[in-house]
DNA sequence: TTGACATATTCCCATATAGGAATATATATT
DNA sequence: AATATATATTCCTATATGGGAATATGTCAA
């Protein structure tokens, strides 16, 4: 068997980098097709390319305006993501104590070294 | 150019769904290869194929026990894909609102249809 | 040393890319 | 209708799979 389709799940279609980039670029505006050309630096069919596969997996909506064709990005489908990493959150070197520490060893420092 | 390597990063490792799997039972507990064949159905070689994978991007570690090489879970590795999506919360339709929705649908329909 | 057990590696193949090049489709403008 | 603009699709190719089968490597036990 080879490997799965990118189009198989929000997982395969994110592992992209360029797709990833597209993504942040379309949650902060609804752009069209050739902005994205503009400031990725690739050439018109890869872009298209890799927005029909974020499509397919509906990280992003489309919708047209006159001959352009205006997408964003839709976070809903980027949760599942989120909620499966979260699961491994308690195992992180937790962030609370981390603060506690820094804040501990900035005390000690302050009294004097 | 073709698609990138599944050991180029912790995306792309990820894609694939036995790993997913591996990273679930190895954050619980650190287990022996055989024991992952065992529960996940899958042969042999390809579980310690796909360990390597994660070895490569270190979201596993490896130690050994006499003949078994233990594994368990590096969820530090974990933690950057969750950084990333995290970026994209402010988009979700809010819980905290979802739930206030809720509770004023319910309160609507109390006083009367 | 000789097995037995546990894991890793190699070889094979069908499949799916990602990007480049060329072309097709759709819409607006004149 | 003819042309320009914007986007999508098709064809091509080098590359990397994931699993199956077979084999190699490593370690313990008698």
């Amino acid at each position: 068997m080879a490997r799965a389709a990118t189009t198989s799940d929000a997982f395969n279609a994110v592992a992209e980098p360029r797709r990833r980039e597209i993504l942040e670029y379309l949650a902060v505006a609804e752009l069209p097709v050739g902005d994205l050309v503009v400031r990725m630096g690739l050439e018109q069919p890869s872009v298209s390319k890799h927005l029909k596969v974020l499509r397919d997996v509906g990280l992003v909506r489309v919708r047209r305006n006159g001959r352009h064709m205006m997408y964003r990005t839709n976070a809903d489908e980027i949760r599942p993501l989120h909620e499966w990493t979260k699961t491994f959150e308690r195992l992180w070197a937790h962030q609370l104590l981390r603060v506690k520490e820094r804040a501990e060893a900035k005390e000690k420092s302050l009294k004097g070294e």
